[in-house]
DNA sequence: GCCGTATAATTAACAAGTTAAATAATTCAG
DNA sequence: CTGAATTATTTAACTTGTTAATTATACGGC
């Protein structure tokens, strides 16, 4: 009964979302700051060890980065040679980037502790939970999202 | 077994934070701007009317957002006249924010539609996934946050 | 082969996040 | 009562988020 004029404003999804957000990654943003990166190169230097040479476009998906953000951020990581960009050779219009040999010594370098945090964070929140909160975390996010137009 | 090399690059936890977050959000950002209010302006907003005339530090705390972001918004908001500042009588440093006539009639304007907003969510997603996801978000989080020194 | 249209990426412009430094007012030791 | 340390807020500098506009290339019809 009464949820009367507005929702109580501390308890908005969003917000629950962002507290929970900054407080994994504050646990995360100190180390990777001591390495000379912020969490947003961080997500595109993983992504592309992954992922191998890709398009652009394909990289902002997976990194979960928009295009303008990411077009920043690869001038920025290209120039302290960390990754590497060039034309497809097909379509020119289309962008090719790959993590450089300096990049990959880089997230060598990093992983360890960030999977320490990890783990660190796993422990102190249980196991259990994170399992539970991914999948409702997938599960929420998938029924919001419209019906994608592939 | 075999988290091998580094924990599958898709399946962060920060990532899927920011995913969920970015699919309840990219439902109210169109509506926000058609108002022409940011997210954290609106949040800012209606933190405010919600505590009255209150501390800037206080208003960065429940509206999760940092001091100098805060300044900014705070000055943005009050250059358009949707909330006053003034500094406090008893301690000229700190310095009070309230919201204003003007601010209320916009919160009063934009609100019906945050709560179909949110009505529209909790049905797609399902009533019992939100609020087990604010429960999971809620524990975890304390979890990880380190041990206020209040 | 040329023209309009679609597509990939970048740039532009403004708002906000993040860390550090600067400003200003208060408190407290001496 | 004075000056060093503390506290609240703002400013600075750089990076990223967000939407719109721009640039460059490719494609399809003619």
């Amino acid at each position: 009964m009464s949820r009367a004029p507005l929702r109580d404003f501390s308890h908005s999804l969003p917000m629950a979302l962002l507290r929970a957000r900054e407080a994994v990654m504050s646990r995360f943003r100190p180390m990777l700051r001591a390495h000379g990166v912020t969490e947003q190169q961080w997500r595109v230097l993983r992504a592309l060890e992954d992922s191998g040479e890709i398009e652009i476009s394909r990289l902002a998906e997976r990194s979960f980065i928009l295009m303008p953000s990411l077009s920043r951020i690869l001038r920025n990581l290209e120039g302290r040679d960390l990754i590497t960009r060039r034309a497809a050779a097909a379509d020119q219009r289309r962008v090719l980037a790959a993590i450089s040999p300096k990049g990959r010594e880089l997230v060598g370098e990093v992983a360890p502790h960030s999977e320490a945090n990890y783990a660190a964070i796993a422990e102190a929140a249980g196991e259990d939970n994170i399992a539970q909160l991914y999948g409702l975390l997938d599960q929420v996010t998938k029924s919001l999202e419209p019906p994608s137009k592939d």
